[in-house]
DNA sequence: TTATTATTTAGAATAGTTCTTGATAAAAAT
DNA sequence: ATTTTTATCAAGAACTATTCTAAATAATAA
């Protein structure tokens, strides 16, 4: 089972005039139970197993929803396909150059990115995104034993 | 003049098999002579003042090749269209939700956000990218200012 | 000079996302 | 309850930044 089984899916609302409904209840429940940072395709696959007839167009509209009422984090690596977050502690993502997979980074206890950035002064901050790329672990070793062999 | 005048651009090669062409020549003096970290199509209109013939297509060839030697940073911040930085320092961006600007941060002396990361054990990191999302100082004052009025 | 290779150009193609429109469903008002 | 209003859904068209294609041109190597 997974780590957020969906009976343990957090209840919430979406504030006035938006409705939970069905497909954006599902929407949220693969969020919750993926780790993987899904594209708005792979969450419009993995929803369509459980409600087939929900649409492409719909799966955008609910992650637009949830992105905008603030339960769900969108992610952006370089211009590649947007992909969705549960996870709403802050941390930064890790992208894999190789096999395109995108990891959560936690922030060290107390260490702001920020601290680090001589801020323009006045300017008002909303959030920061941090993003490595480069070798996740498995590649990085595959990499390095083809390179050996050659 | 600019902060880069035309005359003063560095010269260099683009190494083995690569050709410097006045294209990738006009190209890379835009965006030497640029801190607002232009578009392709911003880059295209800017070169075409000078030579006319120019395609936008070549503009994105020369700014991959550009990029692909190092000389030019490419700069993404969510999935509007990149934009493209002459500035080779490390750095991170700022980017304004009002008025769409983006702009350099420096890092404080000797800082780097990497050590507020916890980054997995074995990765190989290439490089970090740090976007602050925000109101400029500009937008930030102007914004307050129309919230008083109201 | 000839052959090879890299580059430019214009336009077609691609792909993620957004928009449009009519249908459906939920909530509010009567 | 019934009507009215509003929000959402679904299918496909439209949009747009970017990449690809193919032919022409230019530069380099042989």
């Amino acid at each position: 089972m997974s780590q957020n089984s969906t009976g343990n899916i957090k209840q919430f609302n979406l504030g006035e005039g938006h409705r939970m409904t069905p497909q954006r209840r599902f929407v949220y429940e693969v969020l919750m139970n993926s780790t993987d940072h899904p594209t708005a395709t792979e969450v419009f696959m993995r929803v369509k197993n459980k409600m087939d007839s929900i649409s492409l167009a719909t799966v955008y509209n609910c992650l637009d929803a949830l992105v905008g009422v603030g339960v769900v984090r969108q992610v952006n690596v370089d211009r590649e396909p947007s992909r969705y977050c549960g996870n709403l502690e802050p941390h930064a993502h890790f992208h894999c150059e190789n096999c395109a997979s995108v990891e959560d980074i936690s922030l060290k206890d107390g260490a702001k990115p920020s601290n680090s950035l001589e801020l323009p002064r006045g300017a008002k901050v909303e959030k920061f995104e941090v993003v490595v790329r480069g070798l996740c672990p498995e590649c990085a070793l595959s990499k390095k034993t083809k390179k050996q062999l050659n």
